[in-house]
RNA sequence: GCGGCUAUGGUGUAACGGUUAACGCUCCGGUUUGUGGUACCGGCAAUUCGGGUUCGAUUCCCGAUAGCCGCCCCA
């Protein structure tokens, strides 16, 4: 009821409610990121999701912007300028540069921590998100990129999704891009500008990102272009294919095929961080109606240098979980935990409520999940609500029962009953 | 920061400017005082807020608020 006055039962703008059918799905979404991250060697890491406001200030002036108009920041009681995380990355360099000494490298670290973000919400982007976060630290040659692009591959197998069918591996290099301004000479300003149009080239029309590219970098347009426009590595200018950066983009991407994930290559993966260095990738949604990146990541070698130190070499992705959920609900791949106790124990009347917890807690001793219908409702009803919860097993508990100390068990899939004491039922259902 | 669209029970929808705002789902009760989801009957429950036009506004107009979508940006 909606009521000058009352409280809002809505959450706050841009933030989500998990009620039980959505935690049932994110706890699936977790279960799967777990097990595969798992699969490959990798150990789980948290932090708090508050933050120093310095970790972000320091990466340079575009952070700063983004610091003060996209993050949640604030003054604490201390006067400290604390932030709510938006990222993990900064936190995990953080964390891997205060113990450089002890870790034995090369390390493989994963996380799932709950990010924060103040912006104008959009689809597939709200203002809290929950990011799967895989890092390598520790190897500056391409056997790791291989992996983290691998371990993402496997990741969308494992939950169903087919590569080239419902998403697509999208690589690039930051040094490639690199070598190409270091040949035509461009000053600082023009790259910038070129790395940001390259950056959401796949949002316009060939025409159109033509000529705002010419605007932009007047007679280095035709390299830019040809650079740009390339569908395979071979068609870059000459001056990039005898670069190293080809050399090595060229081994991942063989390596990768042979370990039969695709990926294709694409100049105009740039992601916006500033902190990349080597190679950049993003994976694709292939459903029409998301046509965006899914998650994304790559290579960074100068990162935990913030700390002081030698730099660490790290390479990492993050995997959004709205993101995910758009993907899989958009392919039909969307499944969820069952939850659901196996026996659910209804009592005739509510005056047996204690005695029918005693039983439950007896079950539950022998590893078996049993709930109680406290309802004040008719049996026929609490059988009903059983069923409809997906209990396997229902057992009415009435007089004769509590006086007895035998009881029959209904199965509700199968519809057939087994009577018995305690001990037998216990055994039949643990047998079941 | 900019723009577009929308706003009706818990939820999803309906209603030419005109009686009691309709229907599906959910929920509750009953048919059936201790054994299955069905069926049938009954019940709870709504026009976001503030102005304006009008004899009369859920409907038209303005504003506020909220939501959705897109742009910008995206760690």
């Amino acid at each position: 009821m909606k009521q000058k006055g009352k409280l809002s039962t809505a959450p706050y703008k841009g933030v989500r409610d998990f009620y039980p059918e959505d935690m049932a799905v994110q706890r699936y979404l977790f279960s799967i990121w777990r097990q595969t991250a798992e699969r490959f060697g990798f150990e789980a890491y948290d932090a708090s999701i508050l933050e120093p406001s310095e970790l972000y200030k320091s990466k340079g002036t575009v952070n700063e912007e983004i610091v003060s108009e996209q993050t949640y920041t604030f003054t604490d009681r201390g006067g400290r300028e604390v932030t709510l995380r938006p990222e993990m990355t900064p936190t995990v360099a953080r964390m891997i540069a205060g113990r450089r000494r002890e870790l034995r490298f090369p390390v493989r670290w994963y996380s799932i921590p709950n990010l924060f973000r103040y912006e104008r919400m959009q689809r597939g982007r709200l203002r809290e998100h929950w990011q799967l976060n895989c890092d390598i630290f520790g190897v500056d040659d391409t056997s790791a990129d291989v992996e983290i692009i691998l371990l993402a591959n496997e990741i969308f197998k494992n939950f169903g999704a087919e590569n080239g069918v419902h998403y697509q591996i999208h690589i690039s290099s930051r040094k490639l891009l690199e070598a190409l301004y270091d040949t035509l000479q461009l000053p600082e300003d023009i790259r910038v500008a070129v790395t940001r149009l390259a950056d959401r080239k796949h949002k316009m029309d060939a025409d159109t990102f033509s000529q705002k590219l010419h605007e932009i970098a007047g007679n280095a347009t035709e390299n830019l272009s040809q650079f740009l426009n390339a569908t395979t590595l071979k068609a870059l200018p000459q001056p990039v294919i005898n670069s190293d950066a080809y050399a090595e983009l060229q081994t991942i991407i063989d390596t990768l095929e042979e370990l039969r994930c695709a990926v294709t290559f694409d100049p105009s993966i740039i992601r916006g961080f500033d902190y990349y260095t080597g190679i950049v990738f993003e994976v694709f949604d292939l459903h029409p109606q998301n046509n965006r990146a899914m998650m994304g990541g790559g290579r960074y070698d100068n990162l935990t240098a913030l700390f002081g130190g030698d730099p660490i070499a790290g390479v990492g992705f993050g995997f959004g979980d709205v993101t995910l959920r758009d993907f899989l609900e958009s392919h039909n791949l969307l499944t969820a935990y069952d939850t659901a106790p196996t026996l659910a124990i209804l009592p005739t009347a509510t005056y047996l409520n204690l005695e029918a917890q005693k039983l439950a807690h007896a079950f539950r001793s022998a590893d078996i999940a049993a709930t109680v219908d406290l309802s004040g409702k008719k049996i026929r009803k609490k059988i009903a609500h059983a069923s409809e919860r997906l209990c396997t097993f229902a057992l009415v508990f009435g007089e004769d029962e509590q006086r007895e100390k035998t009881y029959t068990l209904k199965n509700l899939n199968e519809g057939s009953s087994i009577s018995g004491t305690l001990e037998e039922l216990i055994m039949y259902i643990n047998n079941s």
